[in-house]
DNA sequence: ACTTGGCACTCGGGACAAAAGAGTGCCAAG
DNA sequence: CTTGGCACTCTTTTGTCCCGAGTGCCAAGT
């Protein structure tokens, strides 16, 4: 059927809109988008079009804009992850082979979205859950607290305080140090809870009692908050549409404020190299309800960029593809 | 002479204006400022602070306005740091107790400084160069590959990643971890430099390349790049003022994206409980001279808040010092 | 059955003018 | 030195008008 052009239609009009900001008209559309029709016939498919709430107009005289749903149109059926130039892709190789951490990372592969996208850029630290314990340390800080070290082989350190009800010898540090270290070492950190769990059962009595804080530690800290944490950059960039979000920009912010919020963002697609989009409602994230996102899954981790739903889907998709797969072979072996 | 009352003028159009964020006038003042005056009088005095360049009137029929001298003046001579409630004091006491972690500590203090004052918040963590090595951990990544890891007593824990030239055996790594261990233990960080620099040279030959390069690690992480770090919150708040700054949002957004700007602010007053204060232009950052700056040192870092020049600075100043104080309590000891 | 040009209609926004208000500076008197 | 009065200056608001963009609908053309 006649479709056909009517998406064509759509497509000129998000399009149109992404680039000047302005409700496009049956006129721009029938020039600019390069079907040999009228606009008098780009305005019959445009009343179809609103009918079925792909787009609206803001008042009575004026061209439309896509709603959400349009967009979600556009992404799904109209619009192909344009591809990276070669400079492009040379310039992301190179900013982010200067890193020399694993923070260094993160904090390189954040900025470079962000500029790449112009948009707010988020991304994952590379969880652990699939990391191996390389080496366990118990350092004594007081006779009543222990320093536990967690080191995994992707170079990540994972600490935490032990206060113990207690004092402890020296001696003990070191047994202490032993009993973990040959229990954990090896595991992946998924497995850990498994290999720890038994410990305090098997040892020797008088080390029973701070072997089950340490344990309780371990567990807790792997499993009931996965430390999961974020970087954020480019929120200078939302300035940028403060003409698309007169006020809204407040709530923008706060919600950008919350860890938890940003990890939800880029949460559900574990899947690498599917890129994932929730348009404006579709997150259900308050605040953030004008914004859309667009993440990916780099193996360990996610990232993304967050902008106004009336953004250029396309290049933002392609460039968090991108990164996602630099970061991802950066951080894989 | 007769300079009492205009300073009173002078703290009353601060007051009003901080409040209102409207220009104030000469009746304004005369009524709210408690001086038993009439407006007239109240004029002659505005006339001769705007001669001395502490007000300005944005345009000729308009109230006046404090410059950043005129603020300057009232934080110097005029403003008193009003003591927070009781009421407060335990809020900040308890909502920072619960913290279990150092980095917890300061996760908690930003948010905290941000709510308290509805500024944007800038702690920085606790500087490492009067800690003391508490441990030093070498492990193999893989044969040419070590990660160093330097645990502090007030349980930091610094790593680098170290590639090598030549692969290394299992026991000469114990061996490395041995000397750097025992030469570094109980050292303060100021101190490690000179603590390994010869050690290269006393051991045995065939360590010498690796223990060089780790040392050579050691410094640069110690030295070149003390790896100061800030946390940041509350941005939003500044949307509150996004009256006061239309367009001017995007700059400052944009500063506080680097770090060492963010550490500049912080960066100066080395005295704790020297509460600092750069008004406007007196921060010499780029995009921040439209606003204001208020900091304090902890002992081993610096906390502050940052808003527009239009802020309650007695306000600010002691909820600064407040969280400044709990804060080097709480890592003090 | 679509497409198309024509046409009347709606509305937002810019231009312009007049009026309202706020605040000042200055002066002359207390 | 203070104060009330007053003229003056600007900004802000309000109101009106008009233009242009864009639409929807219709009747004619292919």
């Amino acid at each position: 059927m006649l479709e056909e052009r009517r998406l064509d239609v759509l497509r000129a009009i998000v399009e149109g809109f992404v680039l000047t900001n302005e409700p496009v008209g049956s006129r721009a559309v029938a020039e600019r988008g390069q079907l040999g029709v009228s606009p008098a016939t780009v305005r019959n498919d445009m009343a179809a079009l609103e009918e079925e709430g792909y787009i609206v107009q803001p008042h009575t005289s004026a061209g439309r804009v896509p709603t959400d749903k349009g967009y979600r149109l556009f992404v799904d059926r109209l619009s192909t992850v344009k591809p990276m130039s070669v400079a492009e892709r040379r310039a992301i190789e190179t900013f982010l082979e200067g890193a020399i951490d694993l923070d260094d990372v993160v904090r390189r592969s954040v900025r470079l979205l962000a500029q790449l996208t112009r948009q707010v850029a988020v991304v994952q630290y590379p969880t652990l859950s699939r990391a191996e314990v390389r080496h366990v340390e118990v350092v004594a800080m007081t006779s009543t607290r222990l320093l536990l070290v967690l080191i995994t082989d992707r170079g990540r350190v994972e600490q935490r305080v032990v206060d113990l009800s207690e004092p402890l010898e020296d001696d003990d540090v070191a047994d202490l140090r032993l009993i973990l270290g040959s229990a954990l070492h090896g595991s992946r950190l998924v497995d850990v809870p498994a290999a720890v769990s038994e410990l305090p059962d098997t040892c020797r009595p008088h080390l029973r009692n701070t072997l089950s804080a340490l344990v309780a530690v371990v567990l807790e800290s792997l499993v009931e908050r996965p430390e999961e944490r974020v970087l954020l950059a480019g929120t200078a960039n939302l300035t940028r549409s403060t003409l698309d979000f007169p006020h809204t920009l407040r709530p923008v912010l706060e919600a950008l404020e919350e860890q938890v919020v940003l990890l939800r963002l880029l949460g559900s697609s574990n899947e690498p190299d599917l890129i994932t989009v929730r348009i404006g409602a579709e997150n259900d994230v308050e605040g953030l309800q004008t914004t859309s996102v667009v993440s990916a899954d780099y193996g360990f981790g996610g990232v993304g960029v967050l902008g106004p739903t009336r953004m250029d889907y396309p290049a933002n998709m392609a460039a968090v593809r991108a990164v996602a797969r630099y970061v991802g072979e950066l951080l894989g072996p």
